[in-house]
DNA sequence: ATCGTCTCCATGGCACCCCT
DNA sequence: AGGGGTGCCATGGAGACGAT
């Protein structure tokens, strides 16, 4: 239309209406000549408000299918019933002809701007009903300066109608925006900031518009009926995957709208339970609510019915350790429970202990060591086996602490014994050796000291050095003092306070020593 | 390499309780 | 009655992981 010649437009794929864009980023269909002037009649009119507007123009405007290909599951419709009326495009009436655009599989061939054909074919290639939604940043009169951006953000703005809350984009937008550059508005790969309220004003009270985060206006929360009635539907479905979940959260509504209850999506369906599932120990009261309870056993239902259970390291590492025990001890690995045909860890070990197989049978060996391994009774055996060889383990460490303690012992005794029976040698001999000095007429002479070291020299028991002094006193008379290892060297003369020391000056008698040592082991 | 699913985390609103 | 605190819930973004 030649009244917005530098508007970007859009054709829509299944009405064949151009949209254009005004200024103030609001669309208006570019319709047939013959329907122009009652269309522009209304939107020009200046005594009308914008809701008015919008309302008038319904009529004329022939609205486009509000319905998707079949590409779009159920879920995403009715996630479309309950975004379309709080859409940026239909709020408080700011945007006077904003078009309710759905996207189609071929809706890269409605895109077209004369001169961007790069934008549309970008959008074309990255599949742009799946790209990222460039969420809360509509286009400006300001980015009129980049239609590309405009177009390529569009094309994700009307995408995100359909998209699922919380769903992760699809691979193509993610790679784009984390290897390529070249995107066109490509948002960084990191979390994208707070929708910028400055874009747009929007009633805070009623923050529905896609782009902003947090709980929608009015959303309840659950209370037992509704809880009560998802596990029901949960029991009866038992969802593995996402169409499972899907088809619960098509149960579930159908229910909430019979019964005036809210609808939830399918994500908060699944949140819902597995929180349930998982919920914590309570602090207060010990008894598990009834809910939890029939989560959790609808949760082994489910397992069940896919074939998994829930694994743990443990419980991994107990099958690594049986396994590297019974290779081992393969050769005796019959002798301890005596029920090698029975399904179990012995099945495990006799599968690795084996030749190699042959490649076309890995996967199913794995699938029978799986579950063999995984067989309750065999865990049991396993734990139990377990739980005896860490007593024993335990058992034997504890002896052997007991036995170095023992040892320790005895050794203190024994130095004990030999410093006892050392003492006892050094007695006998200072009491022999007293005995004989005082004997009439025997002196200091070297007799005596012969004798005495010749009885140091039949001692066994002195492990020392043990050394015998003789001491003249200048003012006659003399002493001989045996001297121990670790005694003091004056030990004996001191406490009587007449010599500490030798008398140099006195001329030694023939054949005394002023120290003799004998070395005794 | 691509795609789908799952999970975690951040954000923000609602519902409820308690206190003033 | 109003405000603050807390828990619950929804939403969106991102990474990890497995299947194809």
């Amino acid at each position: 239309m030649s009244d917005y010649p530098q508007q970007p437009f859009f054709i829509h794929p299944t009405s064949g209406i151009c949209y254009r864009q005004l200024a103030d980023s609001s669309w208006v269909p570019d319709l047939p000549q013959s329907q122009l002037p009652s269309l522009r009649s209304i939107l020009e009119s200046d005594t009308l408000t914008p809701d008015q507007r919008f309302a008038r123009t319904l009529p004329v405007l022939p609205m486009p299918a509000a319905t998707t290909t079949n590409s779009h599951h159920s879920s995403l419709e009715n996630d479309h019933d309950t975004r379309t009326p709080s859409h940026p495009s239909f709020e408080n009436g700011h945007n006077t002809l904003n078009p309710p655009l759905h996207i189609t599989s071929d809706h890269s061939t409605s895109l077209y701007h004369p001169t961007h054909e790069t934008a549309r074919s970008e959008a074309a290639a990255t599949g742009a009903g799946h790209a990222q939604p460039r969420r809360g940043t509509p286009a400006t009169p300001e980015d009129d300066s980049d239609d590309q951006a405009i177009m390529a953000g569009l094309s994700r703005e009307l995408a995100s109608a359909h998209q699922a809350g919380g769903s992760r984009p699809s691979a193509p937008a993610k790679a784009k925006a984390k290897g390529r550059a070249d995107v066109p508005q490509a948002s960084s790969s990191k979390r994208k900031a707070p929708h910028d309220a400055a874009d747009e004003p929007v009633d805070a009270k009623k923050r529905t518009a896609p782009g902003f985060k947090g709980r929608i206006a009015g959303a309840p929360n659950y209370n037992n009926t509704d809880v009560g009635e998802l596990l029901s539907i949960v029991r009866a479905v038992l969802p593995i995957g996402g169409r499972a979940w899907q088809e619960v959260e098509r149960l579930h509504n159908e229910w909430a709208e019979s019964t005036g209850r809210p609808t939830r999506s399918a994500k908060s369906l699944e949140a819902k339970f597995k929180q349930l599932v998982c919920i914590r120990k309570p602090t207060g009261s010990a008894e598990c609510p009834p809910h939890v309870e029939a989560a959790q056993e609808i949760e082994d239902l489910i397992n069940e019915k896919a074939g998994t259970r829930d694994l743990n390291d443990d419980e991994i590492v107990d099958i690594a350790d049986a396994s590297d025990d019974e290779n081992s001890n393969h050769n005796t690995n019959d002798k301890g429970k005596g029920k090698a045909s029975e399904p179990g860890p012995s099945t495990v070990s006799r599968g690795r202990s084996q030749a190699p197989r042959a490649p076309r049978h890995l996967g199913a060996d794995l699938l029978q060591t799986i579950s063999a391994s995984l067989d309750p009774q065999a865990r049991a055996e396993r734990e139990a086996e377990r739980t005896a060889c860490s007593l024993h383990t335990a058992h034997t460490l504890h002896l052997s602490s007991q036995l170095r303690e023992a040892n320790t012992t005895i050794n203190n005794l024994r130095n004990l014994l030999h410093e006892a029976e050392r003492r006892a040698d050094r007695l006998e001999l200072r009491a022999q050796v007293m005995a004989d000095l005082q004997q009439p007429g025997a002196g200091a002479g070297p007799s005596s000291f012969n004798r005495l070291n010749n009885i140091l020299s039949d001692s066994t028991n002195l492990e020392h050095t043990t050394r015998v002094r003789c001491v003249r006193y200048a003012d006659g008379g003399a002493a001989t003092v045996v001297i121990n290892p670790g005694d003091d060297e004056n030990q004996g003369l001191d406490d009587e306070g007449v010599m500490s020391s030798w008398d140099e000056g006195v001329p030694q008698p023939e054949g005394y020593e002023r120290e003799q040592e004998g070395d005794h082991e």
